[in-house]
RNA sequence: GGGCGAUUAGCUCAGCUGGUUAGAGUGCACGGUUCACAUCCGUGAGGUCACUGGUUCGAAUCCAGUAUCGCCCACCA
């Protein structure tokens, strides 16, 4: 038999070094893949997680959702639970797009050059070199997903869910396709939804140009004008009317004349609309109609004439007369120029403006007429507001459900027809009548289905689907609806859909919508969103800026267990989090504390290990005790989605409890003259036991690094894993029996260490020197229990010998403490002359100050409950007792 | 223009449904080579809980208002 002993084991764990062999060994434990048939009894537990887009690397903002979702799924796991994580990547139409443009840029390609056909072979290509990216990333996080499962929405599975869901839409007469104001980009040329059109406060100007009316013959009077104001000259040749408002009196007598369009000397009628600000500008405004989402509505309610003088680069058209060809921006100066020469550019003037960009590549987007497909929203996103108000689907933190209603109350229909080449194709057919035939078959139609015309003369719509529009399938699809899968039907609704609030309208809020439609019920109970991962000083991650942590640097620095440990101590849900090196650091800090209190356990055991005898010791007790309060408190922390108290109350504990004051006390007593073998081995096992206790409740934020030891403690001794050779496949444990007198025991004990350690230090006495102390238990119960306190208080806090006088209180300027033990004090003359370093007498009498103050207060007695004012007579009592001993005096 | 959130120690943050003299990590100061760990151990300093009112026996916590910051939504060209 191979004996480990600390020598054999580094002082430091280096992460990085063992984190890669230990996914391994998971992997091939097929411990990430639920089992074949679901446990009996088991409750199920199914992550939905926000697939990354394929073309980008992973983020610390990925990192995050890694991390909780890991943890929430290892934690069910462990608990038995029926677990799945399907994970996977988004085929990101328009960012996919965005990215291969600039690499066949590169290549002296264009989208034009190439072709649909080839584009999309290339962009396969591209798909191959990328798709293991975010994956690769994602293991080495320790993401404990079903990899068998992994998809990808551009699959065939995603594919079919697509089609099937669209044609259901349609025959829901929930699809239509129709002209319509969209948001274009014209440099990614396609149609954009709204929460891709990013508003920016940008500083424009606003010109007043002039608008001669009409006499009686149609030609422009040289001395009558209307004055309109605009941010955007070059679609004047787009108007159709001037607006001004009804009730403005400077503009009465105007409506109902004409105004003459300059260059094309249109005749446009004046009219009168509520829309209209007055105060704005110069109270009268151009309208028009196809390149501005008001005026575009003012149009519809005075039944004005739609011009479109624009194509889809953003150049004007060949209405645009003499400026066709020049694109917007090049045409503006040159059309206020000539404004100007024709003195009828009467000002300008700075001003602050709202601006849409496009999310992907920046351009201004620009509003755009054309025919698209939608869906109708308002029917889904009743329900979907429905499911959130009644509790079946509940989000958190909870304060964004207001968020999500208000969003859902004030939907648009959603444009889900994109001009692209990447993504699902829409599945709609055309026949040369004008019939639209939509199919979910993957060939496509046999026919018309309004008139037979055969498949040969359909033609497909050349459009693709928003990417969001598969995404939004994500939690049946993957399952693998439409077809009713025995996945489907084991994993189905999801319980915890976990991402970052910064999607909730693009990506939730489709999830609930279709899920409801298509699988008439909530696709997860629970929607709990994180923050969003900021850098040093508190600014936003991102490429441009440069402040963007490459997760996979700080795994390789730090290793994922510290990453993840700082990510999740300091996430709270819905609130964005800064993340510092010093945090990882300080999380790094601790892996290596429990290595090292591993390192402890492991050389310590005794050789050769006797069996334990004897009843447990206080230290013994006490750790037991507190590893079941921690038990409880992390399962209920992890239920109740609290990943950062969880995280937080066992660091204390491990670190605290465990390390500082457990096992010093265990050191002490297996060095203890006199003790047994059977006694040391009594609490060698304690501490042991206990430590594998501690690993399984950490197992879940830190994976690796509790691995790595449950190996070491298995190799040691399996009785110390209750046999289970991989912590990722143990049990979560029971949370054991609390024991009172222990803990306050123990509670007694380290306030008087601590107590009597203060004494020294402020004594200015030398760390190393052994002083002298007396103590005087509190009473004869305490006495007949003290042998054992002081055993730990003299070599913990350095004093000795240790003289009882029971009955004795402190000489007056000694140093002197007091506390559930009793008194103490420093038996030194030198010591005496120090000041008193303990301020605990000061502490003791300001507390009793304030108690008889507050019991002194009439109100408080005859007000407050009975209960309250009970514990705070008893805790002046205790205080006042407290003091008594220490000075000697009756307070 | 609406709405939401935040404001607690130098920094980053906890503090649940109101009830001890408000906590942690980090930073700082001082002291530590006792054989798990200096990525460590011990001790300490440091906060009128943004401000003003109110409710209450009692408020960091509940209510109202103010200020500052941040975010989301929105059709003044």
């Amino acid at each position: 038999m191979t004996t480990t002993t600390r020598r054999d084991l580094p002082t430091r764990y280096d992460a990085a070094a063992v984190e890669p062999g230990i996914y391994q060994r998971w992997l091939e434990s097929g411990a990430f893949a639920p089992a074949a048939e679901p446990p009996a009894g088991a409750e199920r537990f199914v992550i939905t997680m926000p697939p990354p887009n394929v073309t980008g690397a992973l983020h610390n903002g990925h990192a995050v959702f890694v991390t909780l979702e890991d943890l929430l799924i290892r934690y069910h796991r462990m608990r038995g639970d029926d677990t799945l994580w399907v994970p996977g990547v988004d085929h990101a139409s328009i960012a996919a797009q965005f990215v291969l443009d600039r690499i066949i840029g590169e290549e002296g390609e264009t989208r034009a050059s190439l072709g649909r056909e080839r584009y999309l072979e290339r962009m396969w290509q591209f798909m191959d070199e990328t798709r293991g990216v975010i994956g690769h990333q994602m293991r080495r996080l320790g993401a404990s997903a079903d990899w068998s499962r992994e998809r990808f929405t551009m699959d065939d599975g995603s594919a079919r869910a697509v089609r099937v869901a669209f044609k259901r839409l349609w025959d829901a007469d929930l699809a239509y396709r129709g002209e319509a104001l969209v948001n274009w980009c014209p440099r990614c040329r396609t149609t954009i939804s709204d929460l891709e059109n990013v508003k920016h406060e940008e500083a424009g100007t606003l010109w007043r140009i002039r608008y001669h009316l009409a006499r009686p013959d149609g030609s422009p009077d040289p001395d009558a004008w209307i004055t309109v104001a605009t941010t955007r000259p070059e679609t004047i040749f787009g108007d159709t009317a001037v607006a001004v408002h009804p009730d403005d009196e400077r503009y009465r007598a105007l409506v109902g004349r004409e105004a003459i369009l300059p260059f094309l000397g249109r005749r446009l009628p004046i009219i009168a609309d509520d829309h209209v600000e007055r105060a704005f500008g110069t109270g009268a405004v151009k309208i028009t109609p196809a390149h501005d989402f008001d005026d575009y509505e003012v149009g519809q309610r005075h039944g004005l004439p739609i011009v479109n003088v624009l194509d889809e680069d953003a150049r004007l058209n060949d209405d645009a007369g003499e400026f066709a060809g020049l694109d917007r921006y090049e045409a503006r100066p040159r059309i206020l120029e000539r404004l100007s020469a024709m003195g009828d550019l009467e000002g300008e003037e700075p001003h602050q403006m709202v601006i849409g960009r496009c999310e992907r590549c920046g351009t201004v987007v620009e509003p755009r007429l054309s025919i698209q497909w939608f869906v109708r929203t308002e029917p889904l996103a009743e329900r979907a507001m429905a499911s959130v108000r009644n509790g079946r689907t509940r989000i958190i933190p909870p304060h964004f459900e207001k968020v999500y209603a208000h969003w859902m109350e004030n939907i648009h229909d959603w444009a889900v027809g994109r001009q692209l080449w990447w993504g699902h194709r829409i599945p709609a057919w055309y026949c040369p009548d004008g019939h639209i035939t939509v199919s979910d078959a993957e060939e496509g139609p046999d026919a018309c289905a309004t008139c037979g015309r055969p498949a040969t003369e359909l033609t497909q719509e050349t459009d693709i689907f928003d990417t969001w529009f598969s995404s939004g399938l994500w939690p049946f699809s993957t399952l693998g609806w439409p077809d009713d899968t025995p996945d489907y039907r084991r994993f189905y609704p999801t319980s915890v859909m976990e991402t970052g609030y910064d999607i909730l309208f693009f990506w939730v809020a489709r999830m609930m919508m279709l899920g409801l439609f298509l699988t008439d019920g909530e696709p997860f109970h629970t929607v709990f969103l994180h923050g969003i991962v900021r850098g040093e000083g508190g600014v936003k991650m991102s490429k441009t800026k440069g402040n963007v942590v490459d997760p996979l640097e700080v795994v390789e620095e730090f290793g994922a267990d510290a990453l993840r440990f700082a990510l999740t101590a300091s996430t709270s849900p819905g609130s964005d989090q800064r993340l510092t090196e010093a945090k990882i650091a300080g999380a790094r800090n601790f892996t290596n504390k429990l290595w090292n209190a591993a390192r402890f356990v492991i050389g310590a055991r005794p050789d050769p290990l006797a069996a334990p005898a004897g009843e447990l010791g206080l230290p013994e007790r006490w750790i037991a005790s507190r590893l079941a309060d921690a038990t409880a408190r992390a399962t209920r922390q992890l239920d109740d989605l609290d990943p950062a108290g969880y995280a937080g109350g066992l660091h204390d504990f491990a670190w605290s409890d465990y390390c500082d004051w457990f096992l010093e006390m265990a050191k002490l007593e297996l060095r203890r003259d006199g003790a047994s073998d059977g006694e040391r081995a009594r609490v060698w096992w304690t501490a042991a036991r206990t430590l594998a206790g501690t690993l399984r409740l950490l197992h879940p934020i830190v994976p690796f690094a509790t691995e790595e030891i449950w190996t070491r403690l298995h190799a040691l001794d399996p009785a110390l894993t209750d046999g289970e050779p991989l912590l990722i496949s143990a049990h979560w444990p029971q949370p054991g029996e609390r024991d009172a007198l222990a803990d306050a025991q123990v509670a007694d004990l380290i306030e008087l260490v601590r107590s009597v350690r203060n004494l020294r230090s402020g004594a200015g006495l030398p760390a190393g020197e052994w002083i002298p102390l007396a103590v005087a238990p509190a009473d004869d119960a305490t006495a007949r229990g003290l042998e054992t306190a002081l055993r730990f208080l003299e070599p913990m806090a350095r004093v000795r010998p240790i003289t009882l006088r029971s009955g004795e209180t402190a000489p007056s300027g000694a140093p002197a403490t007091t506390g559930g033990l009793g008194v103490a004090w420093l038996e030194r003359a030198e010591a005496a002359t120090e000041r008193d370093g303990s301020g605990r007498e000061a502490y003791l009498r300001e507390g009793i100050r304030r108690l008889e103050a507050l019991l002194g207060d009439a109100r408080f007695v005859e007000r407050a409950p009975p209960t309250v004012v009970e514990r705070e007579r008893a805790r002046v009592e205790e205080l006042r007792i407290q003091l008594a001993s220490l000075t000697g005096n009756d307070a």
